[in-house]
RNA sequence: GCCCCGAUGGUGUAGUGGCCUAUCAUGCAGCCCUGUCGAGGCUGCGACCCGGGUUCAAAUCCCGGUCGGGGCGCCA
């Protein structure tokens, strides 16, 4: 929408919300509000059928309501002797009106109130509160980064590729699972695309993305986690964890470009928002490439020297990160974890190994500050040494032939990762909380709306 | 699964055993004024999560439940 100045005396018709509906006697102000932006509309009585204006006047905020009229300049604000008049704006003067759908009152929350509104009432009313500028801008905002994403990665040659959610048994390991019918069959939900992508690219189809639900029965209950979550998949034949370390920070590279090009409006629409909630501005700092590389070897003496109580071979759990991200806010990778935290379908090299000793794998992840994004890494195409990396941790190579078997025939070296689209997109937009930025988040206590 | 905290009108809050017939803001309803502009003025409406218990007296203390928040574990 523009200001309006070159359009004065043209006849619009405009639909829109009514975010606010002022005037008691014969003059009415509607502000309409779009996926656009806002404009007032004015009614004056004798301009126009008597029981339309009534019936505009009486109208609920939020209503829905299209309005035919001349686009005019408003009447300037008076002004004190002295202070400059404000630039013109513009209004639509109304002379035909129709209320498309009345909005009950009160609203369970409301769009532009003065009042802070709790998540919870938020999410029950997502509907409402996505009509709210900041929340609607992060959405958008969400949207553009799927869609640079998908651009990146089909720019590197990747194809996209949907995997079945629906499944029967572990794809990957290491968490709880949905528990479903199918049929008669008893089945689960995907956890993960994980064994799929691997499949497609022992297939041949050599580099393939995935955007997809991924679905993980665990209790927790923190800002970052979720029990359906969006994941960003790739994997790549012919690749190893640095090569596909190198399609993420690419990746993410593009996003944070090409949002502070093109999409700076929607960031700011956050920070206005943010600025009346005493927050600090959200910054679109592009990351310099390549990102950080800190060994696992490498965190661990961070986190000791942070005065951190770890060992060698111990999982860096949050508080450690907070010492890492101390020394590195932004984005870095940690590649190089020991092989015995990995799980049995991540590559290692004979003779890499860490500084007590111990076998290194081609695993990694990608952290932002404290919180991971990523987890990825090469993957194990030798069936033998995968069947030997699950009797080392104790488990029967039997129980995994749903997993092993597709790599019988002949298998590409291969690497992949998936990202939390949703922790991306906190970074992005300085939210708080995962649930934030998932239109209708699914977490422990909450399955509707 | 563990630890801590919380629940008051539609929304956000004040309230720490009697001053509560419960505060304020926002909202809603109505009136006045008005080409308003985060409009203004006046009047009104609307709430102590549920179930037990203690007490002369409970929004307030205790127990249980439900829901929510924060932290941890685990992960993306």
């Amino acid at each position: 929408m523009t200001d309006g100045g070159d359009m004065v005396g043209t006849q619009v018709t405009l639909a829109g919300y009514a975010e606010s509906v002022r005037g008691r006697g014969g003059v009415c102000f509607v502000m309409l509000r779009d996926g656009t932006g806002r404009i007032q509309a004015f009614l004056k009585r004798d301009a126009m059928d008597e029981s339309v204006f009534e019936s505009i006047q009486s109208s609920s905020r939020e209503s829905t309501i299209s309005v035919t009229g001349i686009v005019a300049q408003k009447r300037p604000p008076k002004t004190p002797e002295g202070v400059p008049a404000p630039p013109p704006e513009y209004e639509v003067s109304v002379s035909s009106a129709e209320i498309l759908a009345l909005a009950e009152a009160p609203l369970p929350v409301g769009v532009v109130d003065d009042v802070n509104v709790g998540l919870d009432v938020r999410l029950d009313n997502r509907h409402l509160d996505v009509r709210r500028a900041h929340v609607n801008a992060m959405f958008q905002l969400r949207s553009k980064v799927l869609q640079y994403g998908r651009e990146h990665l089909i720019e590197e040659g990747f194809s996209e590729m949907n995997s079945p959610k629906i499944i029967a048994s572990a794809s990957e390991g290491g968490t709880n699972l949905f528990p479903m019918m199918y049929f008669d069959t008893p089945a689960y939900l995907s956890q993960s695309p994980q064994l799929y992508k691997q499949l497609a690219v022992l297939g041949g189809l050599e580099r393939v993305f995935e955007i997809g639900p991924a679905f993980r029965a665990e209790k927790h209950d923190t800002y970052r986690h979720l029990n359906e979550f969006v994941s960003f998949d790739i994997e790549a034949a012919w690749c190893d964890d640095e090569d596909v370390m190198g399609v993420l920070e690419r990746m993410i590279h593009s996003i944070w470009s090409r949002i502070s090009a093109d999409d700076q409006d929607l960031v700011d629409i956050i920070n206005t928002y943010r600025h009346t909630q005493g927050l600090e501005s959200v910054i679109v700092e592009v990351p310099e490439l390549p990102f950080p590389r800190i060994p696992y070897d490498d965190a661990i003496k961070i986190v000791k020297e942070g005065g951190g109580d770890i060992e060698w071979g111990d999982d860096i759990e949050s508080h450690h990160c907070d010492l890492i991200a101390s020394k590195y806010p932004g984005f870095h990778f940690i590649p190089r974890w020991p092989m015995s935290m990995k799980p049995f379908y991540i590559h290692h090299k004979e003779g890499e190994m860490g500084s007590t000793g111990g076998q290194l794998s081609r695993g990694f992840d990608l952290n932002y500050g404290r919180d991971e994004m990523t987890s990825g890494g090469q993957r194990e195409h030798r069936v033998e040494v995968l069947e030997q990396n699950l009797r080392d941790m104790d488990l029967d190579p039997d129980d995994f032939s749903f997993y092993t078997d597709g790599f019988r025939y002949g298998a590409p070296p291969h690497a992949g990762w998936g990202l939390g689209v949703a922790r991306l997109l906190m970074v992005l937009t300085g939210a708080g909380n995962v649930r934030e930025v998932v239109l209708f988040p699914r977490d422990r206590s909450r399955v509707t709306p």
